[in-house]
DNA sequence: AAATGTCCCAACCGCCCCGAG
DNA sequence: GCTCGGGGCGGTTGGGACATT
């Protein structure tokens, strides 16, 4: 199953750099650049695999890479941002200059892990599910995929939410009708119980989960965004069509490079009209 | 001082995504 | 639309460093 590590064709060398072999990987790369790295080693007389030589250069030997100890105000970035992201460490990683996501995912399995086992839970509450967040979630595009959330409607009067993302874009309660953040592993979890439960599919979310409550327009439209977060938007099942759920979806992609994202999880109740994207 | 246990991190592995052909 | 290969990502591991007994 799957492709033959490049690493077992014959020859290649594994295991620890050799101070002359990174010396061979800065030379090459500050010479020639690294515009394909399956091809690099042969070309710089190194017995490695590209891959190889990839994660040593991004690693390691990249000219901008800071090393030494993570700071405090790092440490915190990086719990703060795992509570929003998850595992998507190269995600961390890119708000962290000079850091990688190896580097990142050691600390993080060595030291915050254990550091926030000694949090009491009613310190992220607020803000962070109570959900399993060890699970292994599932990719962004898994999470992204929206069309398992839209079908189901077997569903009662809903109670309505305003929710906000802490890491959101100023926004007034009149642009919102209800949005609730939520990470990969909370939609992941959100999906389990649905599928186990299929009479009633709506997460079972204890209060803890919310955050900030803000006051209900019923009569304003449903729109959300967050900066690093993926955002759960909730309207009425039978405003719902297949063309306003397409308008959402490529909202989501055209801010894909800013990395706001949307998860469109569709409650029935009384809630208001869905508006024109 | 030696043996054992634990921590840490660089490197590897397997899988996925995406673009080229 | 399909296959292939390169690049990227997250999970895991090997082994050295350090701490404890």
């Amino acid at each position: 199953m799957g492709r033959v590590p490049c690493c077992d064709k014959m020859g290649l060398k594994k295991g620890p750099w050799t101070p002359q072999e990174d010396h061979i990987l800065i030379s090459f790369i500050q010479n020639n650049g690294h515009s394909n790295w399956r091809a690099l080693p042969k070309l710089a007389g190194l017995l490695r695999c590209g891959k190889s030589c990839r994660l040593r250069w991004t690693n390691y030997l990249r000219p901008d890479i800071k090393r030494g100890n993570f700071t405090k105000e790092e440490e915190d970035t990086i719990i703060q941002l795992h509570e929003n992201l998850g595992n998507r460490w190269s995600a961390i990683a890119a708000r962290l200059p000079g850091r990688t996501d190896n580097e990142i995912k050691n600390v993080w399995h060595t030291h915050l892990k254990k550091k926030l086992k000694n949090y009491q839970p009613s310190q992220n509450s607020k803000r962070h599910s109570k959900i399993n967040h060890d699970a292994k979630g599932p990719t962004t595009s898994e999470s992204s995929n929206n069309s398992d959330f839209c079908t189901s409607s077997s569903t009662k009067s809903q109670k309505q939410h305003i929710k906000i993302a802490p890491n959101s874009p100023q926004l007034s309660s009149s642009e919102i009708s209800a949005v609730t953040l939520v990470d990969d592993h909370q939609m992941m979890k959100i999906k389990e119980e649905k599928i186990e439960s299929s009479s009633d599919y709506l997460p079972k979310i204890d209060e803890s989960f919310w955050t900030d409550e803000l006051s209900a327009d019923n009569n304003n439209y449903v729109m959300a965004a967050g900066h690093d977060q993926e955002i759960q938007v909730q309207f009425p099942l039978s405003s719902v069509t297949e063309e306003n759920v397409d308008k959402f979806t490529t909202s989501t992609k055209m801010e894909e490079d800013m990395d706001f994202w949307y998860n469109v999880f569709i409650k029935t109740g009384d809630l208001p009209e869905l508006p024109e994207f």
